[in-house]
RNA sequence: GCCCUGGUGGUGGAAUUGGUAGACACGCAGGACUUAAAAUCCUGUGAUCAGCAAUGGUCGUGCGGGUUCAAGUCCCGCCCGGGGCACCA
């Protein structure tokens, strides 16, 4: 019987969608699995093999904690709100949701030819209305919350109210930018507007006056991890800073938090890492400088208050506010030429110079606050208006920013920790002892730090302080296809939108772009009002509705929520539904998001935790970034000036431009089909070609996987081919998975052979299955793979396992082994891997049940232990023979024999052994 | 610049707590079956030296040191690739 993949793949695929077989289940006398894959988004070019690698991997797991007896929740949704179907429709005028369909179609449509186990009556999609009615939900949620320093968590803004109303801001704890000082008298007295303008900076969903990261080109604002060496990273545009009147997330709210949970959730370094990175928590102290003949006071913020009695200069950043009044008016032209150039620098030129030093003094001087010297005051591009205060104590002998600003404008360097060489450089380190220094002479640093800023405190200048690098989300953007900001404006109030309203659907707009005067798409549109009495209203009638939309990462923030409990009409999700299923178990997906979504994600969940809608903080228990599948690109080289093209080792020293080329008109062994290649553009088919050998063969170069490079590989062409389950194990024996590697087709026969000499194990036998009992030896080979395959699932090592199980059907053909009491149990350790083969020979075993649910082998070690073992024999750590010793023999008798052997006399040369190492089961090594 | 990663045959990659380096697979070479091809199967395959051969010696996990009976694995100092952050005071 042949192993004919493409009928059983097709056979099984329907039975499993037409039984449901991988439904989920609340079921209270099981343990609970959550599976998750990051889900994409639907783009126009579908899937390539890259994509189903970490679905694979996780569609492993998950059919194997199915065996295990776990109730799994392994869904599936696409993150469909975004660019580039927005693009399309500028472009063409067809709406996003139609394209959007389209491509989720395709999507679906090879994802179902590779035979995932996935729960689909749970999808999700992020533009469908009913998923981001609860999208809407949580945002006012957020709109409706501040958060209370106090206690930790986010609270209702009624608390907060009634907080103001009895006491003022006296003994308020809460997370706000500047705090506030007023009265309940001051508050009753305010004016609706006011007030409101108060709780705005309260809010966690909050709108501000911010600068922004603007990009022109695609017409809307990014979050900083939107952007990517100053240019937007979708699409590549460039982008500006821009003050806007925008939506914000207050995130900053929650920085120790989302650091402290780091330590909670088993992530890998690198990306803990780049978390805490973002994050950025540096203590250190606020300090107020008196300005010398004015009443008012820099703040700066700095980390090494020892070193205070180091500053000789002060620097405020080009936008802080304080310069305009500080500015002596001698100075005033020369430091507005300065504030214009730095405005004009974009973030991208910023970057590109920073070795260039530049600043401009401002004529007035500071007071330091222990010595009472005068201190000139800068204004530098190197100061950043948005982190700490906008302003710096200057230490130029111990911060080599502050160095290298001082020798451009020959300021002075006082040293005051000892050691380095400060002629040279700064010296940074955290180190040594501190001179110069009055009250801190004397003193190591780390203590110095300690009693500065005692001393700050006690005189009333400053207090200690933690910062955090990381800044809230902006989070509307000028676009159309995202969600709608449940938000209307009364008078110029923002109120929220009534829950039973929800959700605000995207209104029709005859066009996807701005308007002739700058507003979003949505001000296109001949319906968006608002009556809280009567929802969504006509233009004219009710209240203006908000414009603008939330950004990507809104649905994708609590789509694990929702997997939980799909259709659930009351809440985001049901709480029992939340209480069985709890968080996700395990997470698979690509490193590229760990600055923005999991950032984002474990927000959010932080917040709802906080208010009482779910009972995990985190949302991913552990996490594994699948690597990159990388393209392997086709080049040919044309010779310049011609029509001409030279094979690979005959362009070599020839002037060529190299050529793209499609890689799936190139074989394995690099040659390409010149047939196909003619008739592939117009230009090519009076081209003429130089072979080496009769061949053409072209050079490769790994590239990211992109239609742009020719190179990318469809996974529906790999199954039709080899079949799905050659793709999925022949992805998982690439290599490990957390690492990117190029897609060649070149092993692939490796694997398919693999399941065919499986297939042939079940089905050549002439004699059929066997019921007789296994031999030992069989028995052996089949356990140490149990063995193996269960320490390798639990350690995501896929790939050791493949070669495994490829080992263990190697013994097992050359045994011509066909006991039922060996094939059975493995045919149930290959259904993880490659299921479609694993259930078509499970029902050739005669069994009428699914395999999905068999229990998975347990190793029996009895079969596993061994009563000999050869012995490598080492000199000097030099292997030189083997010899095989019972392993009951006791140290001293192997010595013994071992000592008389011949090849051990020979290697001795007479000499005799210093040393006999014997490690029982492992080494002998014989020290001359 | 800082932080994470990784560097092993012609190729993808294996190697518990330090204990036989190169599993498994590809590729390549040779062979069997076949009119032929496909499919399948068998043998060999890190480099190098000696030998007709069986076999044996030497070298070998990016580079240079070190610890150890023993190092791909541990320590110190470098080099290179990949990813992240980047005037964060």
């Amino acid at each position: 019987m042949e192993y004919s993949f493409k009928e059983i793949e097709k056979k099984w695929q329907s039975h499993w969608s037409k039984n449901q077989t991988f439904r989920a289940e609340e079921n209270a006398d099981k343990p609970k699995y959550y599976v998750l894959d990051m889900f994409p988004y639907p783009s126009g070019a579908g899937l390539h093999v890259g994509h189903p690698l970490g679905y694979i991997a996780s569609d492993i797991v998950s059919r194997f904690k199915r065996h295990k007896g776990y109730s799994v929740l392994h869904p599936m949704g696409y993150d469909s709100f975004g660019l580039p179907a927005e693009q399309y429709a500028i472009q063409t005028g067809q709406h996003p949701a139609v394209t959007t369909k389209e491509n989720i179609a395709r999507y679906r449509e090879q994802l179902d030819k590779i035979g995932f186990s996935f729960d689909w009556s749970r999808e999700v999609r992020t533009s469908d209305p009913e998923f981001y009615k609860w999208t809407q939900w949580i945002f006012l949620q957020l709109f409706d919350s501040w958060y209370n320093t106090e206690t930790q968590k986010a609270e209702s803004i009624s608390s907060l109210v009634e907080h103001f109303e009895t006491k003022g801001t006296e003994a308020l704890c809460a997370h706000v930018e500047e705090q506030k000082d007023f009265s309940a008298a001051d508050w009753s007295s305010m004016s609706e507007a006011q007030k409101e303008a108060i709780l705005q900076d309260y809010r966690l969903a909050f709108r501000s006056e911010s600068t922004v990261n603007w990009c022109p080109e695609l017409g809307t604002v990014l979050a900083n991890d939107e952007v990517k060496d100053g240019m937007s990273e979708r699409g590549g545009y460039p982008v500006v800073q821009k003050k806007m009147m925008q939506w914000s997330m207050r995130i900053t709210a929650y920085s120790q938090r989302l650091l402290d949970g780091l330590e909670q959730i088993d992530w890998t370094d690198s990306l803990k890492e780049s978390q805490k990175h973002w994050i950025g928590r540096s203590e250190g102290a606020y300090v107020n400088f008196k300005v010398k003949g004015s009443g008012q006071n820099i703040k700066v913020f700095t980390t090494r208050p020892d070193t205070i009695f180091g500053v000789s200069f002060m620097v405020l950043a080009p936008e802080n506010p304080m310069v305009e009044e500080l500015t002596a008016d001698i100075y005033r032209s020369s430091i507005k030429k300065y504030q214009e150039v730095a405005a004009r620098k974009s973030e991208r030129d910023r970057m590109a110079d920073v070795k260039t030093v530049s600043g401009q003094f401002t004529g007035a001087y500071a007071i330091h606050p222990f010595s009472g010297k005068e201190i000139p005051i800068w204004i530098g591009d190197y100061v950043l208006a948005s982190y700490g205060t906008g302003a710096v104590m200057s230490v130029p002998a111990h911060d080599a920013r502050d160095y290298a600003f001082a020798k451009q404008f020959e300021l002075d360097i006082p040293q005051v920790v000892e050691g380095g060489d400060i002629t040279k450089e700064a010296f940074e380190a955290k180190e040594g002892k501190i001179i110069n220094s009055d009250f801190l002479n004397g003193l190591p640093v780390q203590e110095a730090i300690k009693k500065a800023i005692e001393k700050i405190e006690e005189l009333g200048i400053g207090q200690h302080k933690v910062n955090f690098r990381l800044r809230d989300a902006i989070f509307g953007r000028q676009r159309y296809w995202g969600e709608p900001i449940p938000i209307y404006y009364e008078n110029g109030i923002a109120k929220p939108v009534r829950l039973e309203h929800l959700p605000i659907e995207l209104p029709k707009v005859d066009a996807y772009l701005p308007t002739k005067d700058g507003q979003p798409p949505l001000a296109r549109s001949t319906n968006w009002n608002y009556d809280p009495a009567k929802g969504v209203v006509p233009n004219g009638e009710g209240f203006p509705l908000e414009l603008t939309t939330m950004p990507g990462w809104a649905g994708s923030s609590w789509y694990d929520l929702r997997y939980m409990d799909s259709t659930n009409k009351e809440r985001i999700v049901g709480k029992d539904s939340e209480q069985y299923w709890q968080n996700v178990d395990l997470y698979i997906g690509g490193s590229e998001h760990a600055t923005g979504h999991l950032l984002y994600t474990r927000f959010w969940h932080k917040f709802l935790f906080d208010i009482g809608y779910i009972t995990s903080e985190e949302p991913f228990k552990k996490l594994i970034n699948q690597g990159m599948i990388l393209g392997y690109s086709a080049i040919a080289h044309r010779e310049d000036g011609t029509n001409t093209y030279w094979s690979k080792n005959l362009a070599k020293g020839k002037k060529t431009t190299p050529i793209h080329v499609d890689v799936n008109m190139v074989n394995a062994s690099d040659e390409l089909d010149l047939d196909a290649f003619k008739t592939w553009r117009d230009d090519l088919k009076d081209a003429e070609f130089k072979l080496e050998e009769g061949k053409f063969k072209v050079s490769r170069e790994v590239e990211k996987m992109s239609k742009r490079w020719y190179n990318v590989v469809n996974p529906d062409d790999i199954v039709e081919q080899y079949g799905a389950d050659t793709l999925r194990m022949y992805e998982m024996f690439l290599g490990p998975l957390e690492q990117s590697k190029p897609w060649n087709t070149a092993g692939i026969t490796g694997v398919h052979n693999f399941l065919k000499k499986f297939w042939r194990l079940y089905t050549a036998n002439e004699n059929g299955i066997s019921e007789e009992p296994a031999t030992e030896k069989e028995l052996k080979i089949l356990h140490t793979l149990i063995k193996k395959v269960n320490s390798d699932i639990e350690n995501y090592s896929f790939n050791t396992s493949v070669s495994a199980f490829m080992i263990c059907i190697n013994e097992l053909s050359a045994l011509n082994c066909n006991k039922r009491e060996v094939l059975e149990p493995l045919v149930v350790l290959l259904s993880p891997f490659a299921p479609h083969i694993a259930e078509e020979l499970w029902y050739a075993l005669g069994k009428t049940e699914g395999i999905s649910l068999e229990l998975f082998p347990e190793c029996n070690e009895a079969f596993l232990v061994e009563n000999s073992f050869e012995y490598p024999v080492a000199f000097n750590g030099k292997m030189r023979f083997k010899e095989s010793l019972p392993l009951s023999m006791t140290k001293n008798d192997v010595e013994e024999h071992i000592m008389k052997q011949e090849k051990t006399i020979e290697y001795l040369g007479g000499k005799s052994p210093k040393k006999v190492i014997i490690l029982p089961g492992k080494i002998i090594n014989i020290v001359v």
